[in-house]
DNA sequence: TGTTTGCCTAGAGCGCACTCCAAGGTCCTA
DNA sequence: TAGGACCTTGGAGTGCGCTCTAGGCAAACA
């Protein structure tokens, strides 16, 4: 928790890389992978489970050992959940990483699919806010006008 | 589907009302409103019976008869969808709608933190975007470049 | 030397938002 | 007046994305 509040001074956007990555140390337990990215710990064996992730490295009692790799992963996985992205085609995109330098052509037109996607996402979103605006404003104005229209 | 096709043409977003609503028919069956809103049959009747849309008309032999302020009504519901907000919340909404006059500083309230939501959405896909943008310019430029951070 | 804490696994369970089913009534056309 | 499309209901089922449980191992602390 106290880690989160840090950030980075050279970082613009501190919601993009909310944990810090000591460059000394490139091994972090589950529960310190949970605290950086926000995912439960049950939620990254479950990725790792389902092939969303690449298998992690382990300690030598079999405890998982996250690297920074796996860190940067995590947050583009982060990302790519916050567009509505199914899981399924995140592992679909896993997957063809694992599968070598002939599935890039796949991978970008993924990615490109999904960005398509965003955009539309974010023009509903905007078109939802104007309403909201319209009825917050509405209310603000009168106080039970907006009664008619909801 | 020949009425969807056709749209008012003062309307600069079709997205946004894409059913034809002649003012002289205030009568609609549930299919019709299914075609209208995008909203299965069963979806209209489910929400009806968790109390997320008032009670609707009925024609004397008990058949669902939707009126244009139902349409109005669901047209919000579904940008309220958009964003995200659970369905539980709508329906706390819609039941201090029905509540009367007193509850409209509190649905005021439920508005602007949904706005706020929102605003915090498009920012998140925002900046998802860019992270996609710099995976494909990444994609398009080298390759198989892009491997060593996914 | 216990006890606590953190981690492991396979697999079951949960909450949400629908989605469908069964059994039956109604409307419309021929 | 028959047939088919459409509607009704309550309740069960589905798919997704987790989320939790049970039973156990290992390291650190009192």
């Amino acid at each position: 928790m106290t880690i989160v509040e840090e950030k980075t001074a050279a970082d613009p956007c501190a919601e993009a890389q909310r944990y810090l990555r000591p460059d000394g140390q490139d091994q972090y337990t589950i529960s310190e992978v949970a605290e950086f990215t926000g995912m439960s710990a049950h939620t990254l064996r479950w990725y790792e489970r389902i092939g969303l992730m690449p298998h992690v490295d382990r300690s030598h009692t079999g405890q998982r050992r996250f690297s920074n790799k796996d860190l940067d992963w995590l947050a583009f996985v982060g990302k790519l959940r916050l567009t509505g992205m199914p899981v399924a085609d995140m592992v679909a995109y896993a997957e063809m990483l694992r599968a070598g330098d002939h599935t890039s052509r796949q991978r970008q037109a993924l990615l490109e699919a999904t960005r398509v996607d965003v955009v539309r996402r974010i023009a509903e979103l905007q078109d939802t806010l104007s309403v909201l605006d319209s009825k917050i404003s509405a209310y603000a104005g009168a106080g039970q006008a907006p009664e008619r229209t909801a």
